[in-house]
RNA sequence: GCGAAGGUGGCGGAACUGGCAGACGCGCUGGACUUAGGAUCCAGUGGGCUAAACCCGUGCGGGUUCAAAUCCCGCCCUUCGCACCA
């Protein structure tokens, strides 16, 4: 009778179907009560781990794909406590910002009472998924005690010059009624309701990120980060090197300064482009009888849509400004124009136009008749058709004295040649610009700062941190005016350098402020003095892993990798990266794409819960793919888990009883008179636990990891009866420890079946004994002309002559080996394979 | 256009430094047990034949090798990110 067949015998043995409900209750109670997963902070007498998943934003209720984040999260966690580690494993909220004023406003509640609802609701359901957090450490960043810090952020960076305020033009959403970052601007609409953005001209806050552009993309380099996100950070920061020049302005005293790439074309640039937006270009047609004219042509660039003016297709146009620049190098006059190809915000906003070496150009100039000169030719003389242009490096022709010259060569004198003339000099330009942070909404951290008659700008001091949001705001957002203007008793305040009248700053910040620096609050969660304690940051920083979603490839992640940097330079950290490995865990999907409740595809974790219960929701979503790629929800590959489950279950209920007396086996040593299934079932156990452990270890492939612990079972119900209690106690203590990361309910139910005393997520992670991993008989794969024929049963270890000798006797192949075993050649790989050449 | 990751059964996916392709699970087929079963268990399941023997099979075409999903050359396709960045 094997135990696969032991449903049916479940009563006979006294069994029950394993209760879900019952053991998940009161394990997670238990957990609770004795605090099993408090990190210790025992500076030292441990190695630690920091495991960290992405906060969540507080929206209602939990999703698969966070069933699946903290899944991974909650294995990596338990695991490390297993093997040692004192291990921070926090959860908290990202629980400021638009979405939820949003449906705060819908359904007619207060925003803070709509979050803090969802939050109780949602640590519940995280609860009841047996995530093993420490709920001590928990931070919520809509709380006064947590924004407070954030405040402080602001003004720490502001005493370092890294936030400053200015007047620029920002993307604004119509719809939600706010200014975006550059980051949260996709393909020309909003990041959250797709609404085309429109262009505003507002004085704002700005974190000067662009300040660390250099280290952000060095660093990224040490990072153990998958290759496409880093790829993407890397294209957002777009580091370009090139050079400044400045071309003088025929009959002005003014010069346009431009940024090329391109220095070695700069004989074949026939005109210039200001951005329509240039102040220069204003300036240029200035009293002129053109200046009519450019008002008409900047109306008419500005009503273009943000979308119009990124579509590819789009006709350039063009503006002759009616003035001449001079070129450094050979004095000839070029026509300076404004085009709506050249943006305002990259570079100086002007360019030099080579339109034989530059698409764009090339396309401009085609349009108004403008000369195309080449001045670099292919190095290996290749022929350029007509209409071709040609924008890679060469060799310079009609170039003056550097006629002859590589692209390279010329490019580097040609920069020695501006330097020495003070026409000017190498430089390097990034794509990436400062962080908008300046909100006009409601919900989120009060910026600290007052506008004083006297003093002009005035940070609020620390000590009277926070500004508090105040609760009744008519919290509805207004047109470029933020909610907390319409608050008198909030605006009108006294300056805390003269005393005297003084209005507060009535923006609040974006809210990846917020969660860019939330991983140190988790360190010291309830410090009053300090956003942290100094040493306890040294002591667990940097985040050892870090898993989420790839959507912050570049916002979040980019905002608290400069975020840790300046706080290392003002000394509050000592590290200069905040996580060291990244994860990115692939979404869950249902009908092939992403559940989400517009689309009306959901799967809610409440049913799931209440109809498989924690344990199989949690080894589903890891099972069913590796964590890094997307699955495709499946009701029926989850029953798959629960079936797995039960016969987990059955099999311990099968002996629990009969092994609570024995005396557990060694893992390595074989004593003597074991049997042959006491053997191989030993060896089974060791061989899950090296799997498993490899699996972990190698990239979390969690996957292969439960697939192995199914083999396991399918292995050893095969023999299972024949097994001494010895040996089956210890392969199911071990088994159940293994199983613990992945289904801690249930495990902790077989640990205690087995009459041991909770907990085991205290127990320590099984070791396998190396030598337990080898089999004392092995399979060779016989290959006769490298084509499989069959295997052949040899000892661990055979010689190649004693495999031949045991292929040669099988018999089975002698139907393809000539008599007296003739052959060519042969090769042999230990244990593995033989192939004859005949 | 630039950058990144991928193409393996009906499906999700395995396969260590080249060494028995398809582990594990889902689904499917047949059987057992049952009043019944959508429960459970047993057997089978890449394609070609009823079947063994055999042949063919990891996107396509070449190549290296005793041996290729894996290495090399040349293509094709898919997904994702960025995109008038000078």
């Amino acid at each position: 009778m094997k135990v696969r067949q032991s449903a049916k015998n479940n009563e006979s043995n006294g069994s029950t179907e394993y209760d879900f409900k019952k053991a998940e209750e009161r394990w997670s109670k238990y957990w609770q009560e004795r605090g099993l997963f408090k990190a210790n902070g025992t500076l030292g007498t441990k190695p630690k781990q920091y495991v960290l998943e992405m906060f969540p934003y507080p929206s209602g209720k939990l999703h698969m794909g966070h069933v699946r984040n903290y899944s991974l999260g909650d294995v990596v966690a338990r695991y490390n406590r297993m093997r040692g580690f004192d291990v921070l494993h926090p959860m908290g909220w990202d629980a400021f910002g638009l979405p939820a004023e949003n449906a705060a406003i819908e359904r007619g509640i207060h925003p803070e009472n709509w979050t803090l609802s969802n939050i109780g609701y949602m640590r519940e359901q995280m609860k009841k998924l047996g995530f093993s957090y420490d709920w001590d450490r928990e931070v919520a960043t809509c709380l006064p005690d947590y924004y407070k810090w954030t405040q402080w952020l602001f003004l720490k960076l502001y005493e370092n010059g890294l936030a400053y305020k200015k007047r620029a033009k920002v993307n604004w959403c119509p719809h939600c009624k706010t200014v975006l970052a550059n980051e949260q601007v996709i393909d020309g609409k909003c990041w959250r309701c797709h609404s085309p953005i429109e262009k505003r001209e507002i004085e704002q806050w700005f974190f000067k990120i662009t300040a660390y552009a250099e280290d952000l993309l060095n660093d990224l380099d040490n990072l153990d980060w998958p290759e496409h996100v880093k790829a993407q950070q890397r294209n957002w920061i777009g580091r370009s090197e090139g050079a400044l020049v400045k071309f003088a302005i025929e009959g002005t005293d003014k010069v346009i300064e431009i940024f090329t790439t391109r220095l070695d074309t700069i004989y074949g640039a026939t005109f210039m482009v200001l951005a329509p937006e240039h102040p220069l270009a204003m300036e240029l047609v200035q009293g002129t009888a053109l200046k009519e004219l450019y008002d008409e042509y900047l109306k008419r660039i500005s009503l273009k849509s943000e979308i119009d003016r990124l579509s590819t297709e789009k006709e350039k146009e063009g503006f002759f400004l009616g003035k001449y620049a001079v070129n450094p190098f050979n004095g000839e006059r070029i026509p300076i124009y404004a085009g709506d190809y050249v943006l305002t915000e990259y570079g100086t906003g002007a360019i030099m136009a080579v339109p034989a070496h530059d698409e764009r150009d090339y396309a401009f100039a085609v349009k108004y008749n403008i000369p195309i000169r080449p001045v670099v030719v292919p190095k290996d003389g290749e022929e350029i058709k007509n209409g071709e242009v040609f924008t890679e490096y060469g060799v310079l022709v009609n170039s003056g004295p550097y006629t002859g010259k590589t692209s390279e060569e010329a490019q580097k004198l040609m920069a020695e040649y501006l330097e020495e003339h003070n026409l000017g000099q190498k430089s390097v330009t990034y794509r990436l610009r400062d962080w908008l942070v300046s909100r006009q909404r409601y919900w989120g951290a009060p910026i600290p700062v007052v506008y004083c008659e006297h003093c002009g700008t005035v940070p609020v001091p620390e000590d009277q941190l926070p500004v508090i949001l105040p609760r009744e705001v008519d919290y509805l957002p207004g047109d470029l005016v933020s909610p907390l203007a319409t608050d008198e008793e909030f605006v009108h305040t006294t300056c805390p350098k003269c005393g005297g009248p003084a209005r507060r700053e009535t923006d609040t910040m974006d809210t990846f402020v917020d969660s860019s620096w939330y991983y140190l609050r988790y360190i010291d969660p309830h410090n009053e003095q300090a956003p942290f304690d100094k040493e306890l940051a040294e002591y667990w920083m940097p985040v050892d892993i870090y898993i989420g979603g790839v959507e912050h490839a570049v916002l979040h992640l980019l905002y608290s990798r400069f975020i840790t940097k300046a706080l290392k330079d003002m000394g509050y950290v000592t590290v200069s990266e905040p996580f060291s490995k990244l994860f990115t865990q692939g979404m869950v999907t249902l009908g092939g794409s992403a559940m989400s409740k517009s689309k009306g595809n959901i799967v809610d974790p409440d049913d799931i819960l209440r109809d498989y219960g924690a344990d199989a929701a949690r080894m589903y979503t890891l099972f069913v793919a590796p964590p890094e790629k997307d699955f495709e929800w499946s009701q029926q590959g989850l029953e798959g888990i629960v079936r797995f489950i039960r016969r987990i279950w059955n099999f311990y209920c099968k002996y629990a009883d009969e092994v609570k007396e024995a005396v557990a086996a060694p893992m390595g040593k074989l004593f003597e008179g074991m049997s042959e299934y006491d053997e191989k079932a030993l060896r089974a156990v060791n061989r899950l636990v090296y799997r498993v452990t490899e699996d972990i270890e190698d990239n979390y492939r969690f996957n292969t990891a439960i697939a192995a612990m199914m083999e396991f079972l399918n292995e050893v119900t095969d023999y299972d009866e024949k097994v001494s209690g010895a040996v089956m106690k210890t392969l199911l203590e071990t088994f159940a420890k293994v199983l613990a990361p992945f289904v801690p309910f249930l495990a902790e139910e077989l640990w205690a079946m087995l009459g041991n005393a909770p907990s085991v997520h205290e127990q320590s992670w099984p070791q396998w004994d190396e030598s337990m991993l080898q089999e004392n008989t092995v399979e060779v794969a016989v290959q006769i002309n490298g084509k499989f024929r069959g295997t052949v049963v040899v000892r661990n270890g055979a010689s190649e002559e004693e495999v031949r000798e045991a292929v040669m006797s099988s018999g089975n192949f002698s139907k393809y080996l000539s008599k007296e075993g003739g052959y060519k050649k042969c090769f042999y790989v230990p244990n593995k394979i033989i192939n004859f050449i005949v």
